[in-house]
DNA sequence: TTATTTAGGTCAGTCATATTGACTTAATTA
DNA sequence: TAATTAAGTCAATATGACTGACCTAAATAA
């Protein structure tokens, strides 16, 4: 970069302070997963138990194939993490209308785990939101938003109609 | 909750806004390293990898304990992929003034290769500030700020002294 | 000067997450 | 009837991370 560029390129787009911010992700993210994370490994799961759980959760009755269009892994990965989740009780498999689907859903111990698992992470951003300025909130949703993918978009908008 | 709360908490501070952040934040993170992981892979290398070359190249001469300080993960862990990075001539080891300890810093090979990986991400950001409201980008920084914890925050404000 | 702490390394074993590839079954749809 | 779709399974592999035990060498404190 020139330092001409230098000059005429805003502070808040400078590379300088794009780098803050891709620190402040990794560290952002590794503190808001570590909470649900230690719970988890108490019962011997991991953060993609959290999800498969978390997403159960959000919609009822979900097909194994939504499911799998939301985490982005592949069925073989899923395999592992549902059945153990199925075998120890945590979720319900019923066959759907389409008797080649399944519908998932949390049992009772299922939403008590996951209840349990975003509390912490409710918890935390609501005290996060305590303290800051509503527009700043805003602004935040808003960067987010505009961060993920256009797929990603849909599934986020389908899951919050 | 009764309906009375409900009716007394803002929407912005309603469970279901709430859920749509940590959506957002599991959607946002995993398109953010898409890029880089798609590089990494190709060269037989992880997410790992991009973490250890990235705060490298931040800090200069940075120490083995302060690598292991930001990073929060075991030396045993570290040792793995940090060895593959010096084998290939990624970074470059060096004794420190105190004997005891190590100072790493990346080559040319290095320095390329962390261009080549923080690019994808610095781009990413740049183009969403091109579109954003300085204050919305604003309102993101200061969230994330707020998200992390006292020793990742010190850590991050020394990374950027 | 000796004892302790610190920085770094190593060996071994284990677990969780995720992948590719190949193949199967059953139900739906064209 | 043929093709597609949803789901499942077996096997092998890679990555990231852990615990625990143990070691060396240098610096520092008693």
């Amino acid at each position: 970069m020139t330092d001409l560029n230098k000059l005429l390129t805003p502070l808040f787009l400078s590379e300088k302070e794009i780098r803050k911010i891709i620190e402040l992700i990794f560290f952002s993210y590794r503190e808001f997963t570590l909470g649900p994370d230690e719970i988890l490994n108490k019962i011997n799961y991991g953060r993609a138990h959290h999800r498969v759980i978390y997403f159960v959760g959000k919609q009822k009755n979900i097909t194994i194939k939504d499911l799998l269009g939301i985490l982005k892994i592949t069925k073989q990965s899923l395999s592992r993490v549902l059945n153990q989740l199925v075998k120890e009780k945590y979720i319900l498999v019923s066959i759907g209308e389409d008797k080649r689907t399944k519908k998932l859903c949390l049992t009772q111990k299922g939403l008590d785990l996951e209840a349990k698992l975003s509390k912490i992470q409710i918890d935390k951003i609501k005290s996060i939101i305590n303290d800051a300025k509503e527009s700043d909130i805003n602004g935040f949703k808003k960067i987010l938003y505009s961060m993920i993918d256009e797929k990603s978009k849909k599934i986020f908008n389908k899951l919050n109609e």
